[in-house]
DNA sequence: TTAATCACCTGAGGGC
DNA sequence: TGCCCTCAGGTGATTA
């Protein structure tokens, strides 16, 4: 499942093999994702030369003078650069073919990625123009949450995982930074003091960089553009450790819903 | 404006 | 072995 360190991780793994590279062809298999791949895509990508890959939040931007595509992993999304005389297999939705023959293969089994193109600038689409700063910026600093938590009541969990607040942290990241935060999940964004939000800050970017470095967290069915498995799910704490003893004082993780997710913490190190 | 809920989708895993 | 059911989860849209 692609979090923000899943998708940093493809785009560095893709980015050698298509930046600099021409379209050949785009084949597309299945056009019902999230929105509907635009019908016209083939028509406007081709021969055109891919002349950047970059990342806001999870979404991916392949620019072109044409204009960006702009891709989504959803749940269960990845990307692999294969040669073009692979086979496409089940839930390969999208081909983009080049023209040395390799190609960028999306497949993405439960359908909750997207592909779009915007032919004027990316960052004023509607899916990208109202997040919030990206959380190894150096714009998100405790002053940034602390100011916008004030009387807000919803979880704290729920408010870190805003795209308005911060791109990028997800229900796994989410649980392991207020985790090593000792924040409790449940507690009101509003009732976090400023201290807390300093160290909840530094932990967020931590786990973020810690879990980049790893190569993602390999949950079910992430793989690394190259096929490799991402390796941070060693290093999780309470995620998807329900009843194992917490690695501080060795009181059973509890596990409960909060906004519709499974949420992983110590009751007794997390207040 | 804020908070909560719904909808989309399919593979994995458990129970029988 | 096969069938059925539940769970998982990112995020825009909808509702309260």
């Amino acid at each position: 499942m692609p979090e923000l360190p899943e998708v940093e991780t493809t785009r560095r793994g893709i980015r050698k093999h298509v930046e600099g590279q021409t379209v050949k062809a785009v084949i597309i298999r299945q056009h019902k994702l999230r929105w509907p791949i635009p019908s016209t895509l083939n028509k406007t990508l081709a021969r055109q030369r891919i002349h950047s890959v970059t990342r806001r939040a999870k979404y991916l931007l392949l620019g072109t003078d044409v204009g960006h595509v702009i891709l989504h992993l959803g749940m269960s999304g990845s990307l692999r650069i294969l040669d073009h005389s692979v086979p496409a297999e089940k839930h390969d939705h999208i081909d983009f073919v080049f023209n040395n023959g390799q190609c960028l293969r999306l497949r993405d089994p439960r359908r909750f990625g997207a592909v779009l193109f915007c032919r004027d600038d990316p960052y004023q689409h509607k899916l990208l123009k109202s997040l919030g700063p990206e959380p190894l910026d150096k714009h998100f600093d405790a002053k940034h949450i602390f100011d916008l938590s004030r009387k807000r009541k919803v979880t704290i969990k729920s408010f870190i995982m805003d795209s308005k607040i911060v791109v990028g942290v997800g229900n796994i990241y989410a649980s392991e930074a207020l985790f090593r935060a000792g924040i409790h999940p449940k507690r009101a964004a509003g009732k976090v003091s400023k201290e807390k939000y300093h160290l909840l800050v530094s932990v967020i970017k931590d786990v973020l960089k810690e879990a980049i470095k790893a190569g993602g967290t390999s949950l079910r069915n992430f793989t690394q553009s190259d096929g490799k498995p991402g390796y941070f799910k060693q290093a999780l704490n309470v995620y998807g450790r329900k009843s194992e003893p917490c690695p501080n004082c060795k009181k059973p993780i509890t596990q409960s819903v909060i906004a519709q997710r499974s949420t992983y913490y110590c009751t007794q190190c997390q207040k």
